[in-house]
DNA sequence: TCCCAAATTTCGGCATGCCGAAATAATACG
DNA sequence: CGTATTATTTCGGCATGCCGAAATTTGGGA
């Protein structure tokens, strides 16, 4: 049926795909945001249509159904407070949760994740800002810019930090640059050049990978 | 190599048949254990003694190698933290842990577990009084008897109850048979009769299969 | 000792997921 | 518009684990 781990990883990142800019995505993407071979996603992809997770034609985009959406919230959900939980009760590092939750989202029991849940107080955001879905799979996004895209003078708290690459995370911590630091943009330098910034005030120079990784309160 | 979920359940079953009586396992009892045809069994267990987990002599008995022994003991040691923690941090029944533990003992880090053990004190029994082997390998089994094998007049803690059946713990603790309560052995009934024991001083019949699941002090 | 029942192993098969190579469809561009 | 590149799918294969049926081994009783 569904609900296997490796379905509730695939419907995990085709919905990781569309939150922040809504576009279907395509096997070709799917296969490298999942470090597959296409052929694979090809296979999959059947399946998961099969069982009502997605729509796809053959040589088009993947699209989440609503069921599979549903799916896809909930394992966001259990993703994301595992990861809040991480920091909050087991000392855990930013930089440092990712792959523990990748694994524990699949094992925790509905039971555990409600106890979880109420001990950290029902939070609403996981610990890059990313936006934990209720239980009932009602999601709200905060208007943000990404920081690579805001206009020189945009001032707005850092909203939310994409948690793909932990070395980044560490330097950006390094560098006071966390959830709510206010942020106000310099000046950007042309030919992908890095971006100037005032972090809480302070002058710093961010790179276009660290900028797109970035948004601000619209 | 070694180390699958699989494996890990493997190994931990093969040492619990011989936690308390010591002799290895046969093939079906180990199938009949794990719920798997005898046939699955033997293709395992040649993969185990393949990767020198367990050394089996066709048609003979298993019996794990010291390093099969080391994993197994790493699993028990995890089922038996994870239980505890469930019951103390969770607030699970002693009758509700165990098929949650069996699934988080394969997916908890080293590093959440030993966070787990240090919030909970390093604890060396877990909630049915099975001894938490160290991070080091090493357990001490306390001095036990049967209960169904105790003589007239015997007196002693409960010192282990088998998790085995959930509703026989149900029954157990409603019936103030936990750990550590004083039981004396008034009489034995002739014929495969029930048990009469005070427990706490208050009189109660305990049938053989109750009987037969718990352990007191010697 | 011989034979039989029970235990164990072997064998072919199935399910899940993955891969690389080959085939095919879509698209881009000259 | 035709072709060349790119994306996608198809196909055969592999790894892990499981099963039932058939074959084999073992140990006990006659
Ligand atoms: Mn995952
Ligand atoms: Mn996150
Ligand atoms: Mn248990
Ligand atoms: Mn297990």
């Amino acid at each position: 049926m569904n609900g296997s781990t490796t379905v509730e990883d695939y419907v995990k990142t085709i919905y990781g795909h569309t939150e922040w800019q809504p576009e279907s995505i395509t096997p070709s993407a799917l296969a490298a945001r999942m470090g597959l071979a296409a052929s694979s996603v090809t296979e999959m992809v059947k399946k998961l249509a099969a069982s009502g997770l997605v729509t796809h034609v053959p040589y088009g985009a993947i699209t989440l159904t609503d069921q599979g959406r549903a799916l896809a919230l909930r394992m966001v959900r259990r993703h994301r407070l595992i990861e809040t939980w991480l920091v909050e009760s087991f000392g855990y590092g930013w930089d440092e949760v990712h792959d523990e939750a990748e694994v524990l989202e699949h094992a925790l029991s509905d039971r555990m994740l409600d106890a979880i849940s109420r001990q950290l107080g029902q939070p609403t955001r996981d610990p890059h800002g990313d936006p934990i879905p209720a239980a009932d799979g009602t999601v709200r996004l905060p208007d943000a810019v990404l920081l690579s895209q805001a206009s020189d003078g945009h001032r707005g708290a850092v909203v939310r930090i994409s948690d793909r690459n932990p070395e980044l995370l560490r330097w950006l911590d390094e560098h006071a640059v966390r959830l709510d630091a206010p942020i106000e943009v310099i000046e950007r330098r042309p030919f992908g050049g890095a971006l100037a910034v005032l972090v809480d005030g302070h002058p710093l120079d961010l790179g276009s990978d660290a900028a797109a990784a970035i948004w601000l309160a619209a």
